[in-house]
DNA sequence: TTGTACGCGTTATCAG
DNA sequence: CTGATAACGCGTACAA
């Protein structure tokens, strides 16, 4: 039988002062002595306290915990995994520890969390275009991150990749490499409901236009893509291929069979791996780096500036996209800078 | 400004009864009319009444929270993802939310969370050999499993899968097709300090020796597989390849540039993908599938059971591999039973 | 600069 | 079958 963790109590009689005392130590919202704080500090480190974390949410109104809804299909999809990873110890790096809520709960999760408590903020990724749980977590009025921005979501703070942006960049790269033809993989075309895709239509759609840039679709599922762009390709038209999203690894690998061989064709990927790493095949591949990491970090750190500063209005953070290009060596050096942008996170304009 | 959420007391008030009638009616800890029952859950679902967790908490001392310890490289293995996501769905299931605890913090992490009381219970993830979060979470005294087998860890629950036997079917697999050769890829030698691999290796080692089956551990970085793999294959000795976690969904596809056309290799992959699905170059691939959504349900499950029953004593759990074999349309069917087991878990064997 | 006392919302132990 | 009441451990207004 093991003894229960020790209280503010125990520390207090250890160090010969009153509760409260250990209590002001901690949360320093009154100044101590630097006499008793010594010794109160000694007396925490030699039991090993922790300030109980129910206690503490009962009194305070304050968890400590910020909840992370993830999508339905978390498991399936190996993308969000880097997010997680990255909001967790983003988290951690603040105090907070990170709760995790499946999309499957929907707005009923959300209001679950709230009203136990349990949660004093929260982070909801890839929304729908019509997605019950902005609402949901409007009403519930606490601070809160959407990681993926909704087409024209006002009422909130958000970061996400310029998907935009990114669409102008892969039309601009495959002109510029003097492609007339830019096929998508992915079956964008049958996701624009999703926010991210529909925006990146948006933006291959304007530049494309002015570019004069063909831009199929649609090439089919993923196997056959490989066929679809040799088919292309034999039309002595150079063409550039993209996908979006999870699939381009795998994606990419696959037209590695034969089909990238093919010098009238350019691949341009959206990963954060080192294609070059996985396999030679690849190493020529030029990508776009989503840079998940740190938009993570980000909307950690935007939910913790609504926590702390109070009255703190809501902001829109889109974060640039960056070229990662191999060298002759198949090394990768960074991308190229270009004239009005610093390869960090740009518009961070506020909405409420 | 948003009123504050409803409390048992306005719950009491509306129904006209008791604080700790409400109480009561909640826990099911004590008879309770049908008429005064009523009442109660009409007043809960017109306030939308949650019983706040810091308090419930507190009083409790349980907080219906499980803490996950996620590995280190989390975010950069992309399986993982698998297992979390099942389970905090299975987690919600029962009444319980996961909150993540990053590797990064070591045993004091787990320190952390049990002393303040965040969670009642724990699943750790992906131990190293001789790994101090082992000592302090059984030092900590709450309920926990691993997901993850030492080698010869007797103290706790433990769900993984059989990786001895995983050894065992692949050498039983390359050499019921005739292979006198088998090649591994993912530098198990240089990972035996995993306890994965180790068993892995384990099973393996001791099946070859009695089939004849000469195995190649270390085949070079990823990029050098292809290669390594045609070369070995000139031989003209049949050569099964097989990659163990993660890597394998890449691996397969890299290598399926070409050396896995060659009749003389048998590849075969450990991977929950439908490899078809991917790619038609990949669909004549035999995998093996990890179950890790089983075995994410049974960590959960285990750790229910000793939440529940109390005085249940640890048990270890070993999931079986399963073989899932394409058929000639390139469609997947289920694998064979083969005789003593039902493809289900097999060994759960007490330990305590 | 420090100590005292109260209450956060629950669960659980008393009576009735 | 139900109602009062005492903790649980901490944060903070008030008193010293």
């Amino acid at each position: 039988m093991r003894r229960s963790a020790p209280t503010s109590q125990d520390v207090a009689r250890l160090a010969g002062v009153s509760q409260s005392t250990v209590s002001y130590v901690l949360t320093g919202s009154r100044p101590i002595s630097a006499a008793t704080r010594r010794r109160v500090e000694e007396a925490i480190e030699k039991l090993g306290y922790h300030p109980n974390s129910g206690a503490r949410a009962l009194r305070s109104r304050r968890s400590g915990v910020i909840g992370l809804m993830v999508p339905e299909a978390f498991g399936n999809d190996a993308v969000l995994m880097r997010f997680v990873g990255a909001i967790a110890r983003e988290a951690q790096r603040f105090g907070y520890d990170i709760l995790l809520v499946t999309a499957q709960e929907g707005a009923r999760g959300i209001h679950r969390v709230v009203r136990t408590g349990v949660c004093e903020a929260l982070i909801l990724m890839e929304l729908g275009r019509h997605d019950e749980r902005v609402a949901a977590v409007i009403e519930a009025g606490l601070p809160f991150v959407l990681i993926g921005k909704p087409v024209g979501f006002p009422n909130g703070s958000v970061v996400d990749l310029d998907f935009e942006r990114l669409g102008r960049m892969v039309v601009d790269r495959a002109a510029d490499e003097g492609c007339e033809r830019l096929l998508l993989f992915g079956e964008p075309g049958h996701r624009r409901h999703r926010n991210d895709v529909s925006r990146f239509l948006l933006g291959i759609e304007e530049q494309a236009q002015g570019r004069g840039l063909e831009v199929v679709l649609d090439a089919g599922d993923l196997p056959d893509v490989p066929a679809r762009a040799r088919e292309l390709a034999r039309g002595g038209r150079r063409t550039a291929v993209f996908g979006l999203n999870g699939v381009t690894e795998v994606l990419f690998a696959t037209a590695a069979s034969g089909a990238l061989a093919d010098p009238e064709l350019l691949p341009l990927a959206l990963t954060d791996e080192d294609l070059a790493a996985i396999s030679p095949l690849l190493a020529r591949i030029p990508r776009i780096d989503p840079r998940r990491v740190e938009i993570s970090e980000l909307a950690v750190r935007e939910l913790v500036r609504l926590l702390r500063e109070d009255g703190a209005s809501p902001r829109v953070t889109l974060v640039e996209p960056e070229w990662v290009d191999p060298d002759r060596a198949g090394q990768e050096r960074p991308g190229q800078e270009r004239p009005g942008q610093d390869g960090g996170e740009h518009g961070s304009t506020p909405t409420g």
